[in-house]
DNA sequence: CTGTTAGCGCCTTCAA
DNA sequence: TTGAAGGCGCTAACAG
């Protein structure tokens, strides 16, 4: 009965061969006799041995087939968010046919240097709430693909936010229309808030950020003025967060008659609490999402959005990961018309 | 300009100490004096040093820090499930504050040992659907925390299942009811089907089939025969699998009057489409879910379901992984009374 | 408190 | 096709 467990050299020496020719046996067939390979790696899991340890061989080759998934936030918020989950689901499809492995790692972490060593390269869903990630992710001599945002000669792969808001608030708006935004991640507050132009100003690179000016070219088109006391920053996409903005929006003596939501999570939310408050939706009040999440089909009135394909952004982010020469892309939306707005 | 980055003992060199100091400084500060610690920490940052190499760490200490979360099914499906999500958060929140990391893992995989020294150990959610990965758990002399599900000689953290089915199915049902099971994962086909007896011998651990057995306790106690025309199983816990079931039981001439679900999402699928078919819910048919997820409270009738705490659940797990001699654990879990029963 | 040294397990020239 | 040897970067034991 042996304890100690099996290492490339104690096989070699078991099976009277050099430690190469095991190593070669797992790893590179051609450098040995079809036969003499399988007779190797048969009596390699005769012996229990099932290949090269891959700490070592990650130390040794520089390389360790994992993938850091980096979500903009703490990993037990982003894990729950339906769009978010799209994207993971895109991406591990394509992980898993590369025999790849992934990492999560929260955006609000301290420092990347904490994994670094272990990983091949980094695929960012979104600005990491901690700005210092991006700064590191800038120098990172590893493999960097961005999602929704831009770092410096980074193959990313984004919507066109800025031209979808555009679209669904033309969409939603006439003139005269009285608008509410209600914004997600707009500001770097952890509460929901109302919103001052100041605070928007070092968030510029944010998918919020560019939603909210997609926005406000419709509404400048369309002769609508802003009015700054009905803008709101939404810290996380949840019920819970985005019900105190609800409130506080039926809470003024004259509603809105529109209200643009930066997800859909958001806009059922706020959708529920005016119904439960007896508002009437689209007839006192239009709302519109975004995202274009499954969920929004099994509410009435069917919520009015922007679908992207979250999944299918996973995949193309994995696949420009895995991509000799990673060149950026944008992916399509479309605008689904319901009945809220 | 330097081109080579920085090592451990590079930077020994450069600093006139020996590599143990360095070492020291980042490792064991008892071990130097505060003054000198911050003199070598300071520099190293100077000189764009960030810590030892963790890859060579990994492989000289033998751990890492990071966690292999084992989830029964492909990453691609289970990130999408809202159980399943609710217990990641869990787990994640206490990796945090441990300042690891968790890979995530497919239980369809091939076999463990693609990550296994990479890894400090396992906690595998879930029976893994490739079962010759149990055979390798068993082995693995890591540590491995199981959840809902057992394995020799391992810690494990579960709600009891057969119990909390039997109360469900107790509450729902009066004598002479004619029931239908809508299981989840209690065969091992892909597709939506009728099930018979023998396609269930060899999943007899499963968290499905121990509700099975609940069920079958409550129908028994109350005289109610089991038809097992009215048996199907549902192979992953999504709206378009359980529809097909819907559909099926929907053919029927007489409709069940009660139909017992695995959980949530299939029993709100089955509801949707029995009210779509004007089926009146729970005057004609009864339903009851499982699990208690957020989005039963959004829909009308409400759900009547089991509740079970699996962010909860999900930190249980991972405290038990860290912990020195982690013990099986049992978690609480209570009926919710919703409207359609 | 500091320095020296022997591996952790492997891969990859290089020479045979 | 195979074997020997150097080192990937680090840590822990031990000696000073």
């Amino acid at each position: 009965m042996k304890t100690k467990s099996n290492t490339l050299r104690s096989i070699a020496e078991q099976l009277n061969v050099s430690t190469a020719t095991i190593s070669n046996a797992f790893n590179r067939p051609d450098q040995l006799s079809k036969v003499k390979r399988e007779e190797i790696l048969s009596a390699c899991k005769e012996l229990g041995y099932f290949g090269p340890n891959k700490a070592a061989q990650s130390l040794r080759r520089g390389r360790s087939g994992i993938i850091a998934l980096v979500l903009a936030d703490s990993i037990d918020y982003m894990i729950s968010d339906p769009v978010a989950s799209s994207f993971i689901r895109g991406v591990s499809e394509i992980v898993k046919e590369h025999d790849s492995h992934l990492l999560l790692f929260s955006g609000s972490s301290t420092s990347i240097n904490s994994v670094i060593d272990f990983v091949d390269g980094f695929i960012c869903y979104g600005t990491p709430r901690n700005s210092t990630l991006l700064k590191e992710l800038e120098r990172c001599p590893k493999k960097v693909i961005t999602v929704d945002f831009e770092i410096q000669d980074r193959a990313s792969v984004s919507v066109d936010n800025y031209q979808a808001a555009y679209e669904i608030a033309l969409k939603a708006l006439t003139p005269n229309d009285s608008v509410a935004i209600v914004g997600l991640r707009i500001t770097n507050d952890e509460v929901t808030t109302r919103v001052n132009n100041t605070s928007l100003a070092n968030v510029a690179t944010s998918v919020g950020y560019k939603r909210y000016e997609g926005y406000l070219k419709a509404m400048s088109e369309l002769g609508i003025e802003l009015d700054t006391s009905l803008v709101w920053n939404v810290p996380e996409s949840t019920q819970e967060h985005a019900k105190k903005a609800a409130l506080d929006i039926l809470d003024r003596e004259r509603l809105p008659n529109t209200i643009l939501c930066m997800s859909d999570l958001i806009a059922l939310s706020i959708l529920k609490e005016l119904l439960s408050a007896g508002v009437k939706v689209p007839e006192q009040v239009k709302i519109v999402g975004f995202d274009g999440i499954e969920e929004t089909k099994r509410h009435h009135p069917i919520l009015s959005t922007v679908y992207q394909n979250s999944t299918e952004k996973g995949r193309m982010a994995a696949h420009l990961f895995k991509s000799k020469e990673p060149t950026t892309t944008m992916l399509d939306y479309h605008i689904l018309e319901g009945e809220s707005c």
